[in-house]
RNA sequence: GGAGAAGUGGCAGAGUGGUCGAAUGCACUGGUCUUGAAAACCAGCGAGGGUCACACCUCCAGGGGUUCGAAUCCCUUCUUCUCCGCCA
């Protein structure tokens, strides 16, 4: 969520950056500057009143002291139309502040100035290309029937016990996938990110603390009987951390990362997107985050960037990164990194790793503030990444490793599969 | 799930109808002292709205109510603790 005050400041320029969005953002602007005028003046009336109103409690609290009873309740005749008024204002004070909300949760981050404009993913930028094709047989067979081949991912028993889009990891796909999260758990540590292992179900206050709420409600899995979201992703619970918090200078920055299932319905995808691992309803995912001084953010997502490209490139997976048009870019953020893999079978890029910076648009919504060391408070920026997106980097592990008879396991993963292929 | 108790500033902890945005201690910040540090002493020190700046308003878990006036009384939700039940 944007800042208001911010808005107030910068309307031009805010209008300007959203249409690389593809949006017009000057009625939204126009709307919750006009909502904020009249937040400002009810706010205004209703603080007299209740000046007012104190200023006369406070007499007849010294008038019943002093024993004059009868000109407390004289005094006290007039408080009537006071509250009468106090009500009132209030009322339209909170409908103000309740539109102001509503507008302000429809208009998206600002997009940085080296966001490329565009519409759709096809506009998006390759800011570079890292590795090698790999040069696959002529027989080479997609993830999907290398997972059936060698019984190690079974799509038909996902379908049986839930649905699609739910699999099942069998004996070495499922070493597999448990040496990737640790791989990945103990590179993000080394690093300096602090693991966490949090809940998989938020409630509807963490939920719009990130930003996942009210815009994709669709999309998560939502628990009725106790108003409880599956996670989309562990950026969800790890952020709301510090949701409502006031921080120390010297918090900063602060570096987690964590893994977790995570769950997302997917509602309108089809076709080769879905297939096999490409897209699932529930997968897993090793997340980074970070909350940064604002003149840090900046680097601290560069950084994010080049830890990313280090596991890619361990894993010895051809990868490109692509820095997202303002079209694709998501609500919350300001510059997105996507990485993507090749997946040599089916000759796709598989997005396996998203790093944005949020700035202070999370933080707006979380209330997640820290001491300036000068004159107050100020909102953190937050930033998440994907360290890494598992079943995807599986996918192109299975497709980019396979030879004759048999799949190789990359180097830097075999001391936490406990065996060198998958035959 | 049942029965009790409790939720106050970064933390601990006073405060049961007006003088309470809230004692005190710790932590923190600045200063004095010191070669330096510690200790001691002095001063400052919650947040949000609003204003050029003041004034002023709001906030004592969340929501609602009683009252001229609520941290304090009532209702309700949530959370924590103790006991009982159930249980990985």
């Amino acid at each position: 969520m944007l800042q208001i005050a911010a808005i107030r400041e910068h309307k031009e320029k805010f209008a300007e950056a959203l249409k690389k969005r593809n949006i017009d953002a000057n009625p939204m602007l126009d709307k919750a500057l006009s909502i904020d005028e009249n937040r400002r003046n009810l706010q205004a009336k209703l603080d007299e009143t209740l000046a007012e109103s104190n200023r006369l409690s406070k007499q007849i609290g010294d008038l019943f002291k002093s024993g004059k009873t009868q000109e407390a309740n004289e005094l006290k005749e007039k408080t009537g139309s006071l509250k009468e008024a106090s009500k009132v204002l209030s009322e339209l004070l909170n409908n103000a502040v309740e539109a102001l909300q509503q507008v302000l949760y429809t208009i998206p981050n600002i997009p940085q100035d080296s966001v490329p404009a565009g519409n759709s993913d096809t506009d998006n930028e390759v800011v570079s290309e890292h590795g090698d094709m790999p040069k696959l047989m002529d027989n080479a067979l997609p993830h999907w029937e290398l997972a059936k081949k060698f019984d190690i991912i079974d799509f038909e028993l996902g379908n049986k016990i839930t649905g699609a889009g739910f699999p099942v990891y069998k004996s070495k796909g499922a070493r597999l996938q448990r040496a990737l999260i640790n791989y990945f758990l103990d590179k993000n540590t080394e690093a300096g990110y602090t693991e966490m292992q949090v809940p998989l179900l938020v409630n509807e206050a963490s939920g719009f603390g990130t930003g996942q709420l009210p815009d994709k409600e669709g999309q998560m899995y939502h628990v009725g009987i106790d108003d409880l979201y599956l996670i989309p992703t562990s950026e969800v619970p790890i952020t709301n951390i510090y949701r409502g918090d006031l921080l120390d200078l010297k918090d900063l920055p602060i570096t987690m990362t964590g893994y977790t299932p995570c769950f997302r319905r997917e509602a309108g995808s089809y076709g080769s997107d879905v297939r096999g691992l490409n897209r699932l309803h529930q997968f897993d995912k090793v997340e980074i985050l970070r909350i940064e001084h604002p003149n840090k953010s900046d680097g601290a997502l560069d950084a994010m960037v080049v830890h990313v490209k280090g596991i890619l490139e361990e894993l010895e997976l051809p990868y490109r990164i692509l820095r997202l048009c303002g079209g694709d870019l998501g609500f919350t953020s300001t510059l997105t990194y996507d990485f993507e893999v090749y997946s040599a079978a089916q000759e796709k890029w598989l997005e396996v790793s998203s790093v944005s910076n949020f700035k202070a648009f999370q933080a707006n919504r979380l209330k997640l503030r820290f001491r300036n060391g000068e004159n107050g408070t100020e909102l953190a920026h937050t930033l998440n990444g994907s360290a890494l997106a598992l079943p995807r980097i599986l996918a192109s592990i299975l497709e980019n490793y396979q030879v004759e008879n048999y799949i190789n396991i990359p180097k830097a993963l075999i001391p936490y599969c406990g065996f060198e292929r998958i035959d």
